[in-house]
DNA sequence: GTCTATAGGAGGATAGAC
DNA sequence: GTCTATCCTCCTATAGAC
């Protein structure tokens, strides 16, 4: 029985490791070319194995790129559980969107279509994702509220404004342009977007 | 002589005029499914001919779509022209913005893939798109440069951060989140999402 | 310049041997 | 579960008659 278990886990393991090689490298390719210009032959080939295998692990395209979004919302998850839930809200919250945006800067946030209704399906139909999603959404929100409370945060602005508004910044095309013209360092792109989200274009008095 | 141009201004109105269907629903169509969701099929049948007979008005797909931005960017370069270039440039910026979400909550923004290369180099090498794009970043760029010379605008933000910060409002992903969830007009989802880009999502003291 | 019909090819998905 | 080989659908683009 132990050995059993032991057999199994160990097979698990090898195949936790091979999807996991197929993940990362469909996470890669979402976030160059996006779902649609990325093909299955092409996760095939980098992963270096036969397309048909591909579908042994995956049962379609989108599955693949729902893997893709899981995996990032547990790293979302994980880094969500570093911050201190005591504290300065506003602070969590701009550290959580600092990280979104390194992670898109660092080629590693898949880009979806929000309008490719099959992926939606397959999205909202996948258990894990939606739970980490609402996850997110609820740790977000309560430090939204939180900092609204405190008047840090704008009042007047919805709080599910304002949680859209924080999701957008992990695919702002306004930090792939600024990469693009080479003048900045990825911190320095964050800090200034940082500075556009929270503190606005306005000058401030301050 | 007289008369061979007037026959040859009527032919060129029908078919500037049938071209003139063709790109709207285009633009409809790319606003509605983007670049790659959209079919030559659909758009021939939607506009009612055969599809062969759009490649005799458009040479490619890219084409097609290259003149629905033409198309926006002349709507665009004609909005820009009724707001006063004497007075607070603060608020030609704020105005441009808010007509660009308009535009986009009207289903009439076209959403074009920032990554497809095919797309891109149609673009790029059309060039009644190319000098509008140049004309209404050379516009805003002084607009920009002015607030920020009065003081109205964050001087610490680069110039050309701000121009991609406010081009990236006519494609915004917040819009449609807020629309979908159909608890605010559109007249107030812009003063939303004007608010968070020239105020910031942080408390302004007056 | 409009049509019908079709070429040509890309890409998602599967069959069947091992 | 991995492979090779193939199917099949969808879509861009074009041929050729009128």
């Amino acid at each position: 029985m132990a050995n059993s278990n032991v057999k199994m886990s160990f097979r698990e393991q090898m195949l936790h490791a091979r999807e996991e090689a197929i993940i990362r490298t469909v996470n890669r390719l979402l976030a160059e070319k996006g779902f649609e210009g990325m093909t299955v032959d092409e996760v095939a080939a980098e992963v270096g194995i036969a397309k048909a295998s591909l579908y042994k692990h995956f049962p379609s395209k989108e599955d693949l790129a729902a893997a893709a979004m899981v995996w990032v919302m547990r790293r979302a998850q994980a880094f969500l559980a570093t911050l201190p839930d005591t504290g300065a809200a506003m602070d969590n919250l701009r550290a959580v969107v600092a990280w979104t945006m390194g992670l898109k800067l660092a080629g590693e946030m898949p880009s979806l279509p929000s309008q490719n209704s099959s992926l939606r399906a397959t999205l909202i139909g996948n258990k894990d994702y939606m739970d980490g999603l609402i996850d997110v959404s609820d740790r977000l929100g309560a430090w939204i509220e939180s900092a609204q409370a405190e008047g840090a945060l704008n009042p007047a602005l919805p709080a599910i404004a304002v949680l859209y508004t924080l999701f957008a910044r992990a695919c702002d095309p306004v930090l792939e342009f600024l990469k693009m013209s080479a003048l900045h360092t990825d911190e320095e792109i964050i800090a200034m977007v940082l500075s556009s989200c929270f503190d606005g274009l306005r000058s401030r008095a301050s």
